[in-house]
DNA sequence: TGTACATCAGTGAACGCGCGTTCACTGATGTAC
DNA sequence: TGTACATCAGTGAACGCGCGTTCACTGATGTAC
């Protein structure tokens, strides 16, 4: 896979990074229908018909971004759901990893946000897509736990995607909370934690039929 | 408030309507920060310039839509918190109000699902604000209700906000099933209901402190 | 009721500007012998 | 290693087009007397 490049490709590879990135930074301001090709060619240094040898459009760059974002994610969906301990500490814990990462990629996950619902629809799609991928695994994972006996396939997807929206709503949260100090950071953790504890209390109690 | 108007008035009034009404309909397969105010007056019929008789930008056209996009649920939401019955009596009336909401108004319920974290500032804080007087209302009406004795206040306030959450997660779920006929619609409202019941039975079994 | 004047929603021409896309090009990198 | 040719990422000029905003205007509606 990452066997040396020739010098013309690790060129290449260079420049749509700096695409990339560069329409990642636009879009904290912005959302992706109303992004323009030269606005980002501008930003990296490169003329405007440089842009095609790399995407036909932008919303492609849309949908490579999107793949990009939920890609880098499922290793920490992973991490989360095969975390032991138990309740409190796992809500702790996963909450604690979905921090991380937005402190870590936070122009990712508000791309994510803006763009599950904006303006584009292959966009939309792609990310719909991933996260259908991802309540399929939490809910896999779900599935090989005790608590989940005498429970129905369709209510295990329903938690599942429960538990992802929440993971979304968590790290919007987050985004929003950045620039309000430290305070508000914990205020937005601690009521992530308090909804998660809530869920998670729902699940023990749950009686399938109804 | 609603004496007859003059002429004038009244066919001011009738035209920033069809602006609104345009906006709305062009809103369905874009986002309000690429929307442009010659696109909008162009499907009224109007000259571009008319469009500053009523609003100074189409930001300001954005933020007039929340207004009468959320506005227009303060009723909803009073019914669902007043309403009577046990709890899954309570859940199923919610979710066919928040559908009926949805079929009435699709167009209103897509552009808040769509803006709530869209490129646009001033819409998105419009947006946060009428939210969060949503949640104080539902807050409001949990804490009148003996199952809440004991609770904490801020708790409260998660749950409230986190019935807000579904509610719109519900809403937007509905309107992408529009499209999928009957039979996707009713999965859809089956999971809502389900998600509902499950952060009841949390609510039921809630123990603060921790 | 009739008249003279004020208001103001909507018009239409004009502006400078940035957009996406096309095209033929350049020159460094890659390849075959 | 050296040479001749092919590839192809990035260039720069050019295009037609729609944008937001300005301005002086028109003519129907409203108001004062």
């Amino acid at each position: 896979m990452s066997h040396t490049l020739g010098a013309r490709q690790a060129q290449k590879q260079k420049t749509r990074r700096a695409l990339l990135d560069a329409a990642l930074g636009l879009l904290e301001e912005q959302s992706l229908s109303s992004l323009g090709l030269r606005e980002v060619t501008r930003a990296v240094g490169v003329a405007p018909t440089a842009f095609y040898r790399h995407f036909r459009s932008v919303e492609d760059l849309g949908v490579a971004l999107v793949e990009e974002a939920l890609g880098s994610l499922h290793p920490m969906i992973r991490t989360i759901v095969s975390t032991t301990g138990d309740g409190d500490e796992r809500v702790a814990r996963a909450v604690e990893l979905i921090a991380g990462h937005v402190d870590a990629y936070p122009a990712h996950v508000r791309f994510i946000a803006r763009e599950r619902h904006g303006g584009v629809r292959v966009v939309r799609g792609a990310i719909r897509e991933q996260l259908a991928l991802f309540a399929g695994e939490v809910r896999d994972a779900l599935a090989s736990d005790p608590v989940s006996l005498g429970w129905e396939p369709e209510d295990l997807l329903m938690l599942a995607q429960l538990y992802v929206d929440q993971m979304l709503v968590t790290a919007s949260a987050l985004l929003e909370a950045v620039g309000d100090g430290a305070g508000e950071r914990e205020r937005v953790v601690r009521d992530a934690v308090r909804r998660m504890r809530l869920i998670g209390i729902g699940r023990a109690h749950w009686v399938g039929g109804g």
